[in-house]
DNA sequence: TCGCCAAATAATGTCGACAAATATACGAGC
DNA sequence: GCTCGTATATTTGTCGACATTATTTGGCGA
């Protein structure tokens, strides 16, 4: 999805100057980010819902909005602007929503507009202390359960993560990355897990991207994963449990520094863009 | 299961003989057993709606039907049914539908009816792994950073445990024990680990008085809760943590005992029971 | 000029209706 | 008698409309 015309109203997707910020190298991958981010949330948020209905693909592309920045923290979520921009009515525009608000993504107070939701640090150091303690769980269960197809699949998505890595691509390095955790909670055989470790990945991945901006980061990352493809291939659960959980403590720390900076560009508060009367179809 | 009767119309609460077998002892805590579950309910499912909305009145009280086991697994919760029996639109029903499918007690398949879910043993044994890895990590937390206030709060709620269980109330000891382990959760002070404890929480309440039904199961957790506190109280977090887990397993097990012997009223393959004209308001 | 209160505006929650899709009942064939 | 295909009957997904409730605009007073 290039361009959105229509210069005038506020409808079309803002500021992808602000975008590129994030994006440290590849600049025609901005597109493809977005995509990705469509497919993981499909993934995650629409696994039910197999068939492409209205509501999955609302949900999909405004939760890829909110991933990728482009709908900024608090903003409000109009079901009136929404319905006008997908051309349908409010009623799956609700359910959308409703969605996007049980994997964390937006809020839904009663009779007010609903948000984009809002990442404080200490939100978000919940969300990694639980995730530490759950994906040590998982990597422990992955490192005893593995198939070699497990293993296989893993490998490969390493070597992915790796070219990421080496071509300083931020955005094929986070993807990269997000896949390379889905198969490794998929190796544990715990699809209960894996649910909550989706949901919560989606509620920090707007900030991911932040935190591997720093260099030393993703070198610390990119040699945590193949430590972690070690210990699962030599079955030693114990140490897999330990490293993924060290990697998301740092991961941690990393976060609270950006927030202590003010690296993070999240306050706006909550006041709506202003609908210009906007033309026909 | 007792008699399906079927008598006028079904679709008032059938078969209260049924639930009877559950209540060990206390025979007029039925009522009070429910209202348990709606106030459980309504404090994790509807915790964003603080006024008394109309979804949240549905949401609650279905839940509690299912968490009663008033409603069987698999039983089919047509939208419109449960439209006619509040006397509203079918609009606040999808959505109270929708909010308990969120907390995992009830499926919405596309275009075809919601029903009550079924818990199978395999994600009951996941359910029950997850629980004890985090619960295990919130009582470690809450040894490390309970204030006496939640020391007080906890020794208070014990003591309701402990005399439920002297009077032998299968019921009362439940939900003492749901609240136990609320309270424990807030020690915690991990808003994002309680959310997913209590929705895992619910999922396998219905199982939970089964569970308890054997008293070999009471007194191990009567015994359990006891130490528990102890270590809390004497701030030692790994012995709380793996006291926890230790709790979960065994409690895991006697389900699959359970469910080994049949003992899982279970099935109940999603007929739907038929709709007799009902008569006038 | 700034802050508080009231009218006006816009948004949400709910409703009843309709089209598409599914589940049920009925009847034919073996 | 039982299984399979077809016709009927519900049911879901979506829609546009309305009442109620927030939000914003505009006016008044200090």
């Amino acid at each position: 999805m290039g361009a959105d015309m229509e210069g005038g109203t506020s409808l079309n997707r803002p500021d992808f100057e602000q975008a590129d910020a994030w994006i440290a190298t590849a600049p025609s991958s901005q597109s493809e980010s977005f995509l990705n981010a469509v497919l993981v949330i499909r993934r995650i948020v629409a696994e039910h819902h197999d068939r492409p209905s209205l509501v999955s693909r609302v949900a999909c592309e405004v939760g890829a909005e909110i991933v990728e920045n482009i709908r900024q923290s608090g903003e409000d979520l109009s079901s009136v602007e929404l319905a006008e921009r997908y051309e349908t009515s409010r009623t799956p525009i609700r359910e959308a929503l409703l969605l996007l608000e049980k994997e964390g993504l937006v809020r839904i107070p009663q009779r007010r507009r609903p948000h984009v939701a809002v990442l404080d640090i200490a939100e978000a150091r919940e969300i990694y202390r639980v995730r530490a303690v759950l994906f040590g769980a998982v990597a422990s269960d992955a490192a005893r359960l593995r198939t070699d197809a497990d293993l296989e699949s893993l490998r490969e998505q390493l070597a992915r993560l790796s070219a990421a890595h080496d071509a300083h691509d931020l955005s094929a390095y986070l993807w990269a990355n997000v896949e390379f955790y889905n198969r490794l909670t998929m190796a544990a055989y715990n699809n209960t897990a894996k649910r909550i470790l989706d949901s919560l990945l989606l509620r920090t991945l707007r900030l991911r991207r932040l935190s591997l901006t720093q260099p030393t980061r993703r070198e610390r990352s990119m040699a945590h994963h193949v430590q972690l493809l070690a210990a699962i291939e030599e079955q030693d659960a114990p140490l897999a449990d330990v490293l993924i959980r060290s990697n998301h403590l740092h991961a941690l720390a990393a976060l609270e520094q950006l927030y202590a900076d003010g690296g993070v560009p999240l306050p706006m508060r909550s006041r709506r863009r202003r609908r210009q009367a906007a033309a026909a179809a």
